[in-house]
DNA sequence: TTGACGATGACCT
DNA sequence: GGTCATCGTCAAA
């Protein structure tokens, strides 16, 4: 995509991002998915989001920088990655949360388990990840280059809005509709329990 | 230097 | 429904 696709407001690229391909090239070959599944995290005011309050770390820092760049976090045993949105200074981004194989099932396979169901392979944060190669070395990379980009996919079905997931311990956040996800799309990840 | 803590997933009952 | 693996990050000591 062109960098200036990226210059969009957060929820509006949260939006937009749908229907895209994420695509990420390595030694083992190039593996890509249409993203069908993400959330925004608007740092200043939200509390679930790792830049709340203007929080300034050396790992929050990309989101500092100019929009269209790769944030990878590790959480626990994963790696998860995001797309830095907002202009300079405004540490805002967009998660990624499931992508539906495009390109590259052969190596999906191998690096998830052979044994796994199609739309296991791609259906969460750490799962694609993993299925595409995505490490934490790739953070701060731009997203319009090999060797991770996004580039146009297709376009979606009906996409619709509601409450992000796993952020149960964020206040008031916890309820604001900042997911985005293609209706209907088996490899959306599931929903999960949450606080009511 | 240390310890508490996850924007998760796999596996078990 | 619940448990736990396993490790980078960050703030406090």
């Amino acid at each position: 995509m062109h960098p200036s696709f990226f210059q969009q407001p957060t929820l509006e690229l949260a939006r937009s991002l749908i229907g895209k391909l994420l695509i990420k090239e390595t030694e083992e070959g190039t593996a890509a998915g249409i993203i069908v599944e993400t959330e925004a995290y608007i740092g200043p005011g939200d509390r679930a989001a790792h830049s709340f309050g203007n929080r300034r770390t050396a790992r929050t820092e990309v989101m500092f920088g100019e929009p269209g760049h790769a944030y990878t976090y590790v959480m626990h045993t994963h790696c998860l990655v995001n797309v830095v949105s907002g202009p300079e200074d405004s540490p805002e981004a967009v998660l990624i949360r499931a992508v539906e194989p495009q390109e590259g099932l052969d190596l999906m396979y191998s690096r998830r388990g052979s044994d796994k169901k199609l739309y296991d392979l791609t259906n969460g944060p750490g799962k694609l990840t993993k299925a595409l190669g995505i490490m934490k070395e790739d953070y701060g990379r731009p997203l319009n280059e090999p060797p991770l980009y996004i580039a146009e996919g297709r376009e979606p079905d009906e996409v619709v809005a509601g409450p992000r997931i796993g952020i149960d311990n964020s206040g008031e956040a916890r309820d604001y509709p900042w997911r985005f996800w293609e209706k209907g799309n088996p490899f959306v990840s599931r929903m999960r329990k949450r606080r009511d």
